[in-house]
DNA sequence: CTGAAAGCGCTTACAG
DNA sequence: CTGAAAGCGCTTACAG
């Protein structure tokens, strides 16, 4: 038995195809009872229409991408990507989309899948440098793109909602130095992130602002937002800053490596070492202790990104501004303390 | 200007439709100087055909459905989910399917999917007994359909791949023995879970064997796979049972919960007190201590969901028993330890 | 080896 | 208010 089509609707409910299909898509100017007869034929069945033939006539998929392009193994190792991933996801299906996801680091699954007419629109999380072309040719289809983070090289005319991540490392210096911290060390992510690029800017002018350049082990590198980096970074700091005071680590998930690293070498948390991290996923307040952080209000964000996306393919509506930030707050938990005297 | 298609491209070639297809499609019987000359104009357009228009025809989509039908904030929290759906999204983008991720705990988002015909087979994760409605409707729908992890309730006809959950504890159980453990509590999983159902048989069965009747505090139940869910169970069982030697969980992923509680009431792992989990997720390498526990081999698992999956759309090929258990094994790490004496 | 034509299952002017 | 017909962009027998 093949699949029911609107045309067996039609000869059992005694009318033409154009009427079903007028019900089905809840036109006006159809008789009452005419509706009636039609539905009930269509419930009987369970009777859905079939989309590559809805596809076909309205040159809609009502499918949107959802590209996350990284090593897969990191997207779904760093809780900062489900959780974005998560309220997007969410938002889409609440908003009747079906989602395409896919990791593909070259985005050309994103880039064959836009060439095939298979989504009606595009939403990249965390995109960076090199998606350049990638993200050009998407835009120069002309297919709805909405960014989740900010990169500088992508272009202007590309909507991209991001955190404010200097404003955020801001808050978090702050905050430590209003503790009378002075010593500071900053763990960094990847350099080729935007993200990393603004907190570490950040860093950098609080400390000078209180006087001191960052030299020797203060400022530490990570080649990839993991467990490990944040442990190898802090050995490396506590090897070389003994008295170091504080330290600002530019992700929460790597933040379980300085806590495994700090542990190991007998330092408390807070009271020997404040620690501060960035981005307030879900499991930092179970850390031991609680970790203070910077909320970047992930799943609002990821929310506020299907929102725009929508309303682009929905309505065509653009945002006054492609450049959208979201503002981050402190989040005050245990792992943060006064400078002991 | 609107999408170039396939009479674009044959016009420009100077050729027919009919003659396009064949050479997108590679068919034979196409004069290869024919072939030549298409293919530069595709290539010069970059032209990819609209995946509706070949849906169209060819009643097939190219798309899987990869659903995890439970609550979207427990599925992205729980590693477990993240690193099954991350090597099946893998796996399936490899065989060059795109994937149509949803979450609906009701699996009503895939039932629509598959009615609109816009998927062409189905991956459930995790499945429960309340989805035996849905489950039956998508194998009554007959598409290809295939499930990682077991439930019973759900009909024999249903291919099920799974971790042979009731050996995995087994083998846990048989090394805490070895190590001289007789007082074990045992923190489950909800209930509801096959997998809950089946791992604690095995450790009551275990339990039973040395002659101990588990009763009083040392069997747990929880609501949730949480990190609270694991702290609030061992929080019962230092109460209730203070002098327990071990403590077997069934989720690496709740025992983050019970060591912050072993942490609290001062309990060291493995010297006062062994821990051993189950699953095996990419992060329990990394506890303090390293977590001893039963590996699912979860990659594995969900990377051989696709490949069953794909042979039945593809080729038509059922296994011959729709229930494939895969084999735990046990991971030992550093949070077992002989009991003191 | 190649092309003309029919067909896939919808929607949408156009007529009535 | 309703129906007949054309069209969406491919593939696939069928003829030649």
């Amino acid at each position: 038995m093949s699949k029911i089509t609107i045309l067996d609707i039609a000869l059992e409910a005694g009318v033409s195809k154009s009427t079903v299909s007028r019900v089905l898509n809840n036109k006006p100017d159809v008789l009452p009872e005419t509706k009636q007869r039609v539905l009930s034929v269509v419930n009987k069945y369970h009777f859905q229409p079939t989309a590559y033939a809805i596809s076909m006539s309205q040159k809609r998929s009502n499918c949107i991408s959802i590209v996350i392009p990284h090593p897969i193994d990191h997207v779904f190792k760093n809780p900062y990507y489900s959780e974005t991933l998560r309220a997007a996801l969410d938002n889409a299906q609440k908003k009747g989309y079906y989602v395409l996801f896919s990791c593909s680091p070259d985005m050309s699954e994103t880039i064959n899948a836009v060439s095939q007419r298979r989504v009606d629109g595009v939403l990249v999380i965390s995109p960076i440098a090199s998606h350049k072309d990638a993200m050009r040719f998407l835009q120069d289809s002309s297919v709805p793109l909405v960014t989740c983070g900010k990169c500088k090289e992508l272009g202007e005319d590309i909507i991209q909602i991001c955190t404010d991540n200097y404003q955020g490392e801001l808050l978090a210096m702050q905050h430590l130095k209003r503790l009378g911290h002075r010593k500071i060390a900053y763990i960094n992510g990847p350099d080729f992130l935007p993200s990393s690029q603004e907190r570490i800017r950040a860093y950098m002018d609080s400390m000078h602002e209180i006087g001191i350049h960052p030299i020797g082990g203060l400022v530490q590198h990570s080649e990839e937002y993991s467990i490990e980096a944040g442990y190898n970074a802090t050995i490396r700091i506590l090897d070389e800053v003994p008295d170091v005071s504080a330290i600002s680590i530019a992700s929460d998930y790597m933040a379980l490596g300085l806590e495994k690293a700090l542990r190991e070498k007998c330092r408390r948390v807070p009271d020997d070492i404040s620690v501060i991290g960035f981005d307030n996923i879900p499991i930092s307040e179970h850390y031991s202790p609680p970790l203070t952080t910077i909320d970047q209000h992930i799943a609002e964000k990821g929310k506020l990104c299907i929102d725009i996306l929508v309303d682009l393919i929905d309505k065509g509506i653009r945002p006054d501004n492609c450049s959208i930030d979201v503002a981050p707050t402190l989040c005050l938990r245990e792992s943060t303390k006064e400078i002991r005297s």
